[in-house]
DNA sequence: TTGTAAGCGTTATCAT
DNA sequence: ATGATAACGCTTACAA
């Protein structure tokens, strides 16, 4: 019999021997604390700060297969957007003993089902990813998950995982329907120059659709691909405006750092703004209300998308079932560059 | 013998009989590839896809008291400081198959020692803090920890845990420096509203000693306590301007968000900036270089520190002994407000 | 190069 | 209300 402990940290046997029970009673003094009398659960307690016992949490998981913690993955931790949800879902997770598992993805499929093939070794209680497009093989692991898989963000029609998030295409008719509300008739669309981003299509997808009910035409825009954001913005605003026929009165962007490179390059240009032409983004990122004009935009619901998936997890741990898709709204903010 | 699987995933021991050799070969396969035969690794690896198997980490954590998990506390995730070295260090591990395990404090002692000792549980390869300052509670748990601690962004004394941050002192030197090669004369020190920021205060001593050096006089100013960062910076702005004698040419502020009110509240009041009076950040957060006028401000190694905290755990993984404390340089922002 | 036995620290099951 | 025992899935120690 030969003993290999690494640490020499006190476990639930040395809780037990210094209480004067037995190990399983102080393992129900921290699962099922009404489950044990009154005298042991005094001595355990005594014991468990005399030793600054700390349960292994491997062990607890691996004896009952359930784990207390959340594994997502998100394009990226440093970005104005995911932060909020992050940031929501830790907090609503953590109140409840819960840990956050977390990876980047960048937008690569492959870094994702490699961060998801990694947290799959922890046995989550779930794992929340944030999109819905997935390599072959990620689908392979989610379908065998065992475990709640929650998609945020954005929502699809499949039916296979949770689903919480909102819907791009209403933003797209949300910022036309505040744009024609303020007069404008003559509204462009500004896609990203990423290419790729399926959301921002949508969102144009919705814009086009609310122009059309209301007889108007759309005007696109699509900036050179290899520039960045903030140069993308510049140069859709510059083409636009000199125009000679159908020079657009608003100009929708699809994210808040277009529309911040147009109210940038506005500035300089000595354009009015939203005189000469209305700029309206998407995200609300945190620049948005520092810019000059401040920048009107669609709030998503960010914060709103992270409570939400906690509180799935934590119904789904108590076995509550909530339901499949959630659609939260966004908030028009109402600023002045439009 | 009662079964109390909870799921179907495969183990080891199926692999292993799969492939026809034993669980102990599976688990060199997956842990010393090298030690294990051409044959045996080629029916191995045929048996892991066709099952498609994971392995269960903490059940291997258990085993070898060493889990690939790194835990990580932060004030905030979504705020505009931290994020990014939180993603150069999760970049930085992952690489190397590890995971972060992550927690928000919010500046709170007993949140960060909540999360401290659930991450505990966890045992992992190593702690990162954001803070030098911890709670008694949290202080008895690292000392006792049997694993590698690194506290981040702040340089204490002490030799304790390991250290990988900067020095604010030498921040509030270099912004002097560079106010005064500007010719700058009569500069300004806008400390926090939020009070306790003790970084701050040292930038200001830094602040207070460059100016010494140079036969100067400092001038400093407290926002109120109650009021935001952006408020608290147009008041200082304010406050500061409408001095009779000693008005500041330049005016160094204790981060970017005051410093962003000031550049505001010029903006409306139509103060020139740099011309009336200049304006000096700190943080460099995300809208330094979307203002107008632009904000010159100190960039801390907030990706550097990150990235080198992963190579310190990589390295101490491995069994060598990386630097007790390491500072990292800044880097001046020169832009167009100062 | 491969295998056997035991043990990691906890919880499920069954028993009192 | 409390306990004895085995099991969770893997790795270490030792052996062949």
């Amino acid at each position: 019999m030969r003993k290999r402990r690494a640490t020499d940290r006190p476990t639930l046997a040395d809780v037990a021997a210094q209480a004067g029970v037995s190990s399983i009673t102080v393992s129900r003094f921290f699962n099922e604390p009404a489950r044990v009398g009154e005298q042991a659960r005094a001595r355990i307690q005594a014991a468990v700060e005399a030793l600054n016992y700390v349960p292994n949490l491997a062990a607890g998981g691996l004896a009952s297969a359930h784990n207390k913690v959340v594994a997502m993955v998100v394009p990226n931790i440093s970005g104005p957007i995911f932060a909020h949800t992050l940031q929501s879902l830790s907090d609503g997770l953590s109140s409840a003993g819960y840990q956050l598992l977390l990876a980047s993805s960048y937008f690569s499929l492959e870094a994702e089902e490699r961060a998801v093939r990694a947290f799959f070794g922890w046995q989550p209680a779930a794992l929340v990813l944030t999109s819905r497009h997935h390599s072959t093989g990620t689908e392979r692991l989610i379908e065998a998950a065992g475990m709640p898989v929650i998609e945020t963000w954005d929502l699809a029609q499949r039916r296979q995982p949770y689903q919480i998030g909102f819907s791009h295409r209403q933003v797209g008719r949300d910022g036309v329907g505040y744009l024609t509300a303020r007069g404008y008739k003559r509204i462009a669309f500004v896609h990203n120059s990423a290419a790729g981003d399926l959301s921002a299509q949508e969102r144009c997808e919705g814009y086009i659709e609310a122009l059309k009910e209301r007889g108007l035409e759309p005007i696109l825009y699509t900036p050179a691909a290899e520039i960045g954001p903030l140069e993308a913005g510049a140069q859709a605003l510059e083409a636009l405006m000199n125009r000679s026929r159908a020079r657009p009165q608003a100009i929708f962007f699809a994210n808040d750092n277009l529309a911040c490179g147009a109210v940038l390059a506005a500035q300089r240009r000595r354009l009015t703004v939203p005189g000469d032409v209305a700029l309206f983004g998407f995200g609300d990122y945190a620049f948005a209300d520092k810019l000059l004009p401040s920048l009107s935009t669609i709030r998503p619901p960010a914060r709103e998308i992270g409570e939400c998936a906690a509180q799935h997890i934590l119904a789904l741990a108590e076995g509550r079932t909530p339901p499949r898709q959630v659609s939260l709204p966004c908030e028009l903010m109402s600023r002045e560059s439009a």
